[in-house]
DNA sequence: GCGCTTCACGCAAGAATCTTTCGTGATTTT
DNA sequence: AAAATCACGAAAGATTCTTGCGTGAAGCGC
């Protein structure tokens, strides 16, 4: 996995075409970005080996399947020894409701995003998991009213 | 789109496979949910019409990309007015930096999701774009460290 | 300057997959 | 109890994937 890989104009094109719809068939790919199928295929794979490309996932819709709240934790611990915030990490991976984390520097050492079925259950999750963790120190929370952006990670041009 | 949609136990891991990999052939998916191919395409495709699957998505490595600075900004705005909201939640939607946005409620009003080349690029964006949008009162930012989890939106049994 | 190597492209063909059509059986409705 | 509805699975044709190979351009040594 190098740190910084030699792409060209049309592996730009492929990787912005896949964070767009990344069920796409290779040939529409192909079409896409200006090459026959054969070649795009290659490049593909060779972006995945690459680790370029981390994976592939459908997007779902939270509220259609019974999940009402979405809330982002930031969370201050008593110590930001090693060990602490490797045990918080790993923490953080037993708690189903926590989908994405982050380690951050700044006011607080971790950021959490979650999703719940309702209100009563995240601030179950908050009181009884969360604020009584034996490391953790602060913690403030913010409920998200509406999604405002929605795009991949990585920004392209045009 | 119906708010609450009746799905069956396969419905539930088509959904659970395809946000674990995206891009898994329709065959490899209905040999793992227990049914032939035909329904089981008949399946995602009222998925994806009903919005419960609202699309795929390429995850991209940042890092390998030259993107070397992920951040978090909370946001807080002078009044919360619907004009003021709005106005803010659109120009989001102009700063490639930003990638995901929330309005939220709490101490904060927004909560961006930023990625950007290197400190330099980030900090430029923080002082010129964001402090100094009309509407912005507070800026607190919260530079990632370390990715600890990274699920998909959906927690799934098992 | 010449020739060798390397690399990526595109064509073509076989293998795998997708997608539609249709018949069957189970469940629900009248 | 009969009819209607629904979802499944088998089969077949169309599409797509994937590999193997030949061609042409760019880089390098002699």
């Amino acid at each position: 996995m190098p740190l910084k890989a030699d792409l060209d104009a049309i592996d730009w094109k492929i990787l912005r075409e896949l964070q767009h719809d990344g069920r796409m068939t290779n040939v529409e790919l192909s079409g896409r970005v200006g090459i026959s199928a054969p070649p795009c295929l290659r490049r593909v794979r060779r972006l995945e080996e690459t680790g370029i490309i981390r994976g592939y996932r459908a997007l779902l819709n939270a509220p259609a399947l019974g999940l009402d709240v979405v809330a982002f934790c930031l969370i201050g611990l008593h110590h930001q020894a090693d060990a602490e915030l490797k045990t918080f990490a790993e923490r953080t991976r037993g708690w189903p409701i926590v989908r994405d984390a982050w380690m951050v520097s700044g006011e607080s050492d971790f950021l959490l995003h979650c999703v719940a079925s309702d209100l009563g259950a995240f601030q179950t999750f908050v009181i009884e998991e969360l604020a009584s963790a034996p490391d953790v120190d602060t913690v403030r929370t913010a409920l998200t009213i509406r999604r405002v952006k929605d795009e991949g990670l990585v920004a392209f041009p045009a």
